[in-house]
DNA sequence: CCATATATTAATACCAAGTCCTAAATCAGT
DNA sequence: ACTGATTTAGGACTTGGTATTAATATATGG
């Protein structure tokens, strides 16, 4: 019996070890189809099929999909982030005030913590918005993160003109949660009508 | 002849309105079968696929797939979507090194300069990665564009840890595009095990 | 007004990659 | 030899198409 159960489970395993094989290799490829599959198991297709029934794995098609959807959602939050933040009220060479809330795309997933970058991005759009010219890029920084921001919270940047020269403008930026400082920086933005950074 | 003529451009915008707003369906939701573009253009199938056939725009399936193949390459870089750009290179709290490729969505249409905030989140993101901690979140930053980075152009972050204490490190990094220092940042980086911004 | 493009619709056969279902064959263990 | 699990096979149907051919507007030029 024992003897047998080995070569029962020698059988038995066959079959686990090649469902076991067939989710690892949709892991790495998910664009295979039964039929490659089945050749590389040196199985039936039908054989195939059963195994995804039975793993509860989803046609070919269907996992393209939702990789595509998966994609999808995340090119929107992309060209989200080229409006990083909604312009509030703008003052040209003078102020500005945006807001952004903090979604799920902008935290980090372990804390809910947002990713830096997001704020500094926030801020450093609404610089350069104010600005009146044709081209106006940020030239330097000095930024500070005073506290952490958290998902769902509403942050409001307020940018001020600081200096206001003819090809440079000194701009503070404070982004406030319900009034307290979160964020603070210094936005060097240069004023051109062709380029500069 | 010209009163015909307006006839005729009126059935011929008819086409050619088809299939801009056939593209502009598409571009929001490339999920949209043949069927379904019919039906709202109320027309018969076979004009949808011809106006897919002129317009050089593939088959449902096709646009899925390829929209999941980007996202696929874009997965192994999922559990990197916490960094901006493709890290290459990291030694965990002394250096590494990241390349992100300025596309369409980096820059601004205007002038196809890449946007500020995006060559700050490669730095920063890449400051944060090599950071050895449960949770590493920017204190604050210093940061200089030196030169305009252009559509196209690959950019390489080189981080190096300055100083490296238990609970801060001072991360310094250094962008370049062929060998051309564009950006430049220092990066106070706090690391705990609970929060900090 | 008729011929001639141009645009649209229809009809058919075919494909990939499946699903769903039924039935048969195989095989291992007792 | 029988039982139960496993594997194959087969056919019918589905989606969302391609490719092709043909018929039918429709419009414009002359």
């Amino acid at each position: 019996m024992v003897i047998n159960k080995g070569v029962n489970s020698a059988v038995r395993m066959a079959k686990k070890e090649r469902q076991r094989q067939l989710v690892k290799a949709l892991e790495e490829d998910p664009f295979l189809t039964d039929e490659e599959m089945a050749k590389r198991c040196r199985v039936s297709i039908q054989t195939i099929r059963l195994d995804r029934m039975e793993l509860g794995i989803p046609e070919l098609r269907e996992r393209i999909k939702h990789m595509a959807e998966n994609n999808f959602d995340g090119v929107r939050s992309l060209s989200l982030e080229e409006v990083i933040g909604e312009v509030v009220d703008i003052q040209l060479d003078q102020s500005g005030i945006s807001m952004l809330e903090i979604k799920k795309e902008h935290v980090f997933a372990r804390n809910q913590i947002a990713r830096g970058h997001y704020l500094f991005a926030q801020a450093n759009s609404l610089a350069v918005a104010i600005v009146d010219a044709e081209v106006a890029l940020t030239g330097s920084a000095g930024i500070r993160f005073v506290r952490p921001v958290r998902l769902g919270e509403k942050c409001l940047a307020f940018a001020k003109v600081i200096t206001n020269g003819p090809s440079r403008l000194q701009i503070n930026v404070q982004t406030k949660v319900n009034g307290e400082v979160v964020f603070q920086g210094v936005f060097d933005v240069y004023r051109t009508d062709e380029e500069g950074q």
